[in-house]
DNA sequence: GTCACACAAACACTCCAGTT
DNA sequence: AACTGGAGTGTTTGTGTGAC
């Protein structure tokens, strides 16, 4: 959804000390602005979050992501001149585990790219600012141990010990993102998402051109504004809503009376309901199949997400029959094979819009998150087996009787009651979720920190 | 065995042109 | 004006080779 627009001020900038509005929960984003400088204030100084490089530099997404795990890390040290970092982590996390020529490639892109901010802060106060993101880099290998030594250049480090601490979910879902834009939105959603008025800085539409796409803009090129939203900011938003527990909207802001958008802002809310998607009962059948063909619990979900019910189970009954013919030895293999290669399709014609087939690549995040969702569910479920039939019979009745569920759920809750997959699913999940709130960073992180023999 | 370098395929991005 | 397809270009990633 795209807002016309927004309040002009509606937020402060990055480096200024100017204060967030406070917003009042409850309160629509109008009241919010007839509430504007009212005396509550939070302050959140957060510099390094809206970097433009210059001079035709540029940031890929590699550079990005090696860099954000070196703060991650840094955030967790105390602040001095210069920081020691294992190499291992850091090379494990980039998947470069043993690759020297890269990571120097991209420590020699973070130092030798320079970034720039410019905000206007307030009424008179203005700051423009020229960085490189790191000022020295340093490779020593004593003995078995191989450090990254390094130092930040002043203000940027000031920056990011104010920035909103990273977590290691954080950067294993931004690991996972597929565009750059979406990298570079996903830092400064997180950065905002504790923002009271839920904005972001408000840029003009060239600044967030160069602040996503990570690079600047050749001043040859004119940058057309239908394009940018089609091929960088769609996509990103898009990918931001899919992956994370964030929701992003964008506000595009036009010239009084005029017509075409100048500037740009975004909100920043996690998600009413987190990650889990709704369930579809073609969905639930597919991974009863996966399972049923021996496959893990834990990539059963992944393979539903990206290949699709239907794909699945024309590979499933694909696998079956070639089994019978006694070609196949192990059948989760080449049940996986099947589906990611589509074999039950070769040979006929190909759907043109079938998803293209990706690499598989084990993911952190996905499999923690799936797992985590799946141990509340076994949770809820033994609490609701221990409870008194009085309690149960509450609880039962408050879930069957709320609003909202998709008519397929109403159906086969009057229908067959717990007895159903796709009802048991949804009560547990209702149940878990009253029970310890959403799936979002928070909690994901407090499971892995007591239960870290589940991700092994 | 480790590392730098090179190459190529897969993937992502940019931007133009054609269609609705 | 909005939408869509796709060619051309840049980036990422897997793999091979040779020096040490």
């Amino acid at each position: 959804m795209v807002r016309k627009r927004a309040p002009d001020e509606a937020t402060s900038s990055l480096f200024d000390d100017t204060p967030f509005e406070q917003s009042e929960p409850g309160l629509s984003p109008v009241q919010q602005r007839s509430n504007k400088g009212k005396p509550s204030i939070l302050h959140q100084p957060m510099q390094s979050i809206a970097i433009r490089p210059v001079d035709r530099g540029s940031l890929t997404k590699g550079d990005l992501l090696l860099w954000l795990k070196i703060i991650q890390e840094i955030q967790q040290m105390t602040p001095a001149r210069s920081y020691s970092l294992p190499m291992r982590p850091l090379m494990i996390f980039m998947n470069n585990e043993r690759r020297y020529d890269r990571i120097k490639t991209q420590l020699r892109a973070l130092n030798r790219t320079q970034v720039e901010w410019n905000n206007s802060t307030g009424k008179d106060k203005e700051v423009w600012g020229v960085s490189t993101l790191i000022s020295q880099a340093e490779i020593i290998k004593d003995g078995g141990t191989i450090m990254l030594e390094i130092e930040l250049p002043g203000t940027v480090d000031k920056g990011v010990r104010e920035l909103t601490q990273f977590s290691a979910i954080n950067l294993l879902l931004a690991r996972e993102l597929h565009s750059t834009a979406a990298l570079n939105l996903y830092r400064i959603a997180v950065a905002y998402e504790t923002n009271p008025s839920h904005l972001t800085f408000k840029r003009t539409v060239s600044e967030w051109d160069e602040i996503l796409r990570g690079a600047s803009r050749d001043p040859t090129k004119e940058l057309v504004y239908k394009y940018m939203k089609r091929d960088l900011l769609q996509p990103a938003i898009e990918e931001l809503k899919q992956m994370t527990h964030l929701d992003v909207e964008l506000i595009e802001h036009r010239e009084r009376g005029g017509r075409a958008v100048t500037h740009l802002q975004f909100i920043v809310k996690a998600k009413a309901q987190p990650v889990v998607k709704t369930v579809d009962p073609a969905d639930l059948l597919a991974k009863s199949a996966l399972k049923s063909m021996g496959l893990r619990a834990a990539e059963i979900p992944a393979i539903v997400d990206q290949y699709g019910a239907e794909r699945i189970m024309r590979n499933v009954e694909y696998t079956q029959a070639e089994l019978a013919k006694g070609t196949v030895r192990t059948p989760r293999a080449y049940l996986k094979r099947a589906i990611i290669d589509d074999y039950a399709q070769q040979g006929e014609v190909i759907d043109a819009k079938l998803p293209k087939a990706k690499k598989e690549k084990p993911n952190m995040a996905d499999v923690a998150l799936g797992r985590f969702k799946a141990w509340r569910l076994e949770e809820a479920e033994k609490i609701f087996m221990e409870m008194t039939r009085k309690q149960s019979e509450a609880e039962w009745n408050e879930f069957a009787n709320l609003d909202g569920k998709a008519a397929t759920l109403v159906r086969a809750v009057k229908a067959k009651g717990l007895s159903s997959p796709l009802v048991k699913q949804a009560f547990f999940d209702w149940m878990a979720t009253k029970t310890w709130g959403p799936v979002n960073n928070d909690t994901l992180i407090a499971f892995m920190r007591e239960h870290p023999d589940q991700l092994q």
